[in-house]
DNA sequence: CTCATATCAGCCGCACTGATATTG
DNA sequence: CCAATATCAGTGAGGCTGATATGA
């Protein structure tokens, strides 16, 4: 066949084929997202409080592998929308609880649906025997991974 | 087993494995070129700038994917460094030529020696077979999504 | 005293938008 | 007038560091 233009030096390297399909992922993922207003940490938060309940923003922040730091401006946004609820602790003052609102548990179902056709769009061209070897080679690398250097953050409780 | 805390809800998603094992790839790859004082952009630069010659900015940014806005800072830091010279195009007083000097491709076999070694580290896990299962399913699904939304840049001379 | 919690300000690499001046 | 080039300012999401005040 012979393009005329060589491909680039980089473009066969794993690392290189992991960055660009993520940035397809989440260009899907991103967009469907945004379609109802929300981004990845906010469905990371409320996935996390439906399945874990209400908590306190820094165990929130353990659980859903979202840095403390950035828990108050996702939470800020969250409450916003009365998505979630920010309420003092009585029995530990420092503490505020967060809690999932009906609407939140609505928006989550919204984002769920989303992500679940995002999946299917970026395995598309994938049979379903594939999608397995491929799902299954990524969860072999993160495990060796985040055994070496921890989930990007060790919950420790 | 029954590992007493569920996991979250998303982790076992394609777009999120993808996303966590790009998470580790990048850190083993950006850490590989920071300890030379590069980051991604830079090599990008240098093995384009080897693999087609001397450029204007503008072909450049567009056969190594990077936006036009982001070329002045990646070839202000390269040429700080002498990695690269910028010259004004005699044949066109709007461009500049990039070229690569001797010791922007020293740090470009340096790079490209950092760059060979993370890939090992990061399939470290997975046999030589696995290792082309991998590439193989990703370069599918790249190529899917490059032919609908384009190649993140489309170079259209 | 030490530790945990919440908050705030800021940085990073990568990708991107939009405005502007200059030149072809 | 239109198109390309280079530059500059700013935005966005995700992931981070460090400082601070307060309470356990």
């Amino acid at each position: 066949m012979s393009t005329g233009e060589t491909a680039t030096p980089w473009e066969g390297l794993p690392s290189w084929l992991l960055g660009q399909a993520t940035t397809h992922a989440q260009r899907l993922v991103g967009d469907g997202f945004s379609s109802v207003g929300a981004r990845g940490y906010h469905y990371r938060l409320l996935a996390t409080l439906e399945a874990y309940g209400p908590a306190s923003q820094a165990a929130l922040g353990r659980r859903s592998g979202i840095h403390l730091s950035d828990m108050v401006a996702a939470i800020n946004e969250l409450a916003e929308g009365g998505l979630v609820e920010r309420t003092p602790d009585p029995s530990d003052r420092r503490r505020n609880i967060i809690t999932l609102t009906s609407a939140g548990r609505r928006q989550l179902r919204r984002l769920e649906k989303r992500l679940a056709e995002c999946q299917d769009e970026l395995l598309a061209p994938l049979s379903p025997d594939e999608r397995r070897q491929l799902t299954d080679l990524l969860s072999r690398l993160l495990h060796h991974h985040n055994r070496r250097t921890g989930p990007t953050e060790e919950p420790r409780r």
